[in-house]
DNA sequence: CTACGCCATCGTAAAAATACGATGAATATG
DNA sequence: CATATTCATCGTATTTTTACGATGGCGTAG
């Protein structure tokens, strides 16, 4: 249904080895902007903003307009909707 | 490192619909050969091959030569694994 | 042996994902 | 106001994914 096909959009986001990165930067970085994780990784920023996309489409982290900066921060609510998910099915 | 390519392969496998369906499918059907899933599914044979290819190789089902066909499981104990570090990460 | 069912692989076409530079909007700084 | 910083979006090139038909190997049945 509608919840599987977010499930699998979640699957998908994090299927990508930049994308993960992002992630774990995220746990361990909770407060940050896409400058930092722009630092951080080896990419364009252009490509950064387009991952950033992806995992905020997909519901797993939210930006917040700061200023002229965005920050981002782990969407914990849709994590742990995620984490049960993944123990309920397997 | 090592370990988490092996992860984000695993959620790139399941990050589309219909490999998420064939998981879905060994779930509920513990014994099937490939025919079972085709019958199951809305394409062709080759496709379905494929896509048990890319759950094979990604750790989260095994194929058994069972004759001339082929019996496909899922593999526990991986899934195990991979519900362990969706835990353990976010 | 012949014929049929099961299925993996090959080649290929179409679609999607990935990455980048360029651009411009919005905010902050001088 | 003028300039610099931050970042999302656009356009585009390249790669990867996805799907299919065709083929052939292998086991089974007749």
């Amino acid at each position: 249904g509608k919840e599987q096909e977010r499930l699998v959009t979640m699957f998908k986001a994090l299927g990508n080895p930049t994308r993960f990165e992002i992630m774990k930067y995220l746990v361990t970085h909770p407060i940050c902007i896409t400058a930092d994780i722009v630092d951080f990784l080896p990419i364009a920023q252009a490509t950064v903003s387009q991952h950033l996309k992806v995992l905020r489409e997909a519901g797993l982290i939210t930006g917040t307009a700061e200023g002229a900066a965005t920050a981002h921060c782990l969407n914990e609510e849709q994590i742990a909707w995620f984490r049960t998910k993944v123990e309920e099915i397997f």
